[in-house]
DNA sequence: AATCACGAGATTGTCGACAATCCAATAAGA
DNA sequence: TCTTATTGGATTGTCGACAATCTCGTGATT
């Protein structure tokens, strides 16, 4: 996801080597080449990097407040591996947050944008044919979709909130749980409704919507969680 | 406010360097003794609390993590300074936020964290009264408010989001503005009334309580953003 | 007079070394 | 045999110095 990773990475061409090393880890883990609960050796990635502990102890660092990291003093810090439970709990953030986005940008979003966006489905429909499957569309397109609909809300506090630490952390459990085929068509067809709402400036049913949307995803996770009581929650 | 302190600040005793000067500028920072908007000058920060650079970037990058600071590279860091209009957008995430936290408090706070924040309402209402005003209460007791029910969310990734970075902005606002003498007991009797229904295990009316009581400060702030055009908004 | 180039000084970025702390393997004791 | 000390090795935390970059004032040019 392009989009995404300009967020973190920041525009500018010449960067740091913290950052720019920050910007690398955060990809690693979020594929998973290191994989959770793994330890981060200083010294190891100091020299698999070729930079010296300095820039990346501050690269640590700032993984650490995307909540990426887990860092105890003097002991060290560990890829961070999400219970399911916390995983939920994120769902339920977001489920909050982009419902509000979308009333937001049902208000702000420029035409343009709609455009563009609706174009972006159609490419994902198109992927989903071509590769026959969830592969590229589950991992990185979907996160897109919703990156986009944040970004035209226009609170740029809720854009950074989103894709600075949430979106991280769906999209390392997307990689990790290899989260099935789980209906790609469907989802999109949901994309398209949510998009809909909002060219007819239809805030209140956007949300609605996208409330909707996110929430069958939870409750997909709460069943992987645990197959059975279905209906527990709520 | 301690118990936000405690959050940022990690509950043991055995701290880094860097973790204790945070904590520190955390403060310095939220208080305005460094003002919004002012350079952050490594050299003289360093010879202020006696440690050398490395520490302090470090402490640098997180505060960025935690949006109270701006860095750009080879230019160096300043204190973030707030646009009305920011504010307002963190406002509204918390409306949608805290509503939420108020739902799942409802269900998941326990009668005695119940009996304590009743208790905490009463402290501030003593407050109120003796000194006469909003000092104690408006600047730090407010907060603490919102922050116990959301810890009592039992959802922990709402828990650090809320007391991770946005609370931090807040506090920090209300310092800056010193944020008139607006509605203490207004305010308190809405808390209240927010506690009742959660008492009550009325998500539901909680949530409602909560948007309507953190709406009505949003349009505050908006009105003394923009005394004009009231309705402009909605 | 205004704009641009330049250079001195200061600041940020990076590095390697030393100190403090932890961890694991070994040894001592019950 | 199991538990508890101990100690050597490795890792994290901190520091001071050097390199790269920026800032701002000075002076040259149009």
């Amino acid at each position: 996801m392009a989009e995404i990773i300009e967020l973190t990475e920041s525009s500018t061409e010449v960067r740091t080597l913290a950052d720019r090393v920050s910007g690398q880890l955060i990809t690693a883990i979020v594929r998973g080449d290191i994989p959770p609960g793994q330890k981060i050796s200083e010294p190891e990635l100091a020299r698999t990097y070729g930079i010296s502990r300095g820039p990346l102890r501050e690269a640590i660092r700032q993984l650490e407040g995307l909540r990426l990291v887990v860092r105890i003093p003097h002991v060290g810090a560990r890829v961070v591996s999400l219970t399911p439970e916390e995983l939920v709990e994120i769902y339920r953030i977001r489920e909050a947050l982009e419902g509000m986005a979308c009333r937001l940008a049902a208000d702000n979003m420029s035409t343009d944008e709609i455009n563009s966006l609706r174009e972006l489905l159609y490419q994902h429909e198109k992927n989903i044919q071509e590769i026959d499957g969830r592969a590229y569309f589950q991992k990185e397109g979907d996160l897109d979709f919703h990156y986009r609909i944040v970004q035209s809300s226009k609170n740029t506090k809720l854009f950074e909130l989103l894709g600075g630490e949430l979106y991280h952390l769906v999209r390392m459990y997307r990689y990790q749980f290899s989260v099935s085929k789980s209906r790609p068509q469907r989802a999109l067809k949901e994309h398209h409704r949510i998009l809909d709402a909002i060219e007819e400036r239809d805030g209140e049913l956007a949300e609605l919507l996208m409330r909707r949307h996110i929430g069958r995803a939870r409750r997909n996770i709460e069943e992987r969680l645990n197959p059975a009581n279905k209906e527990e929650r709520e």
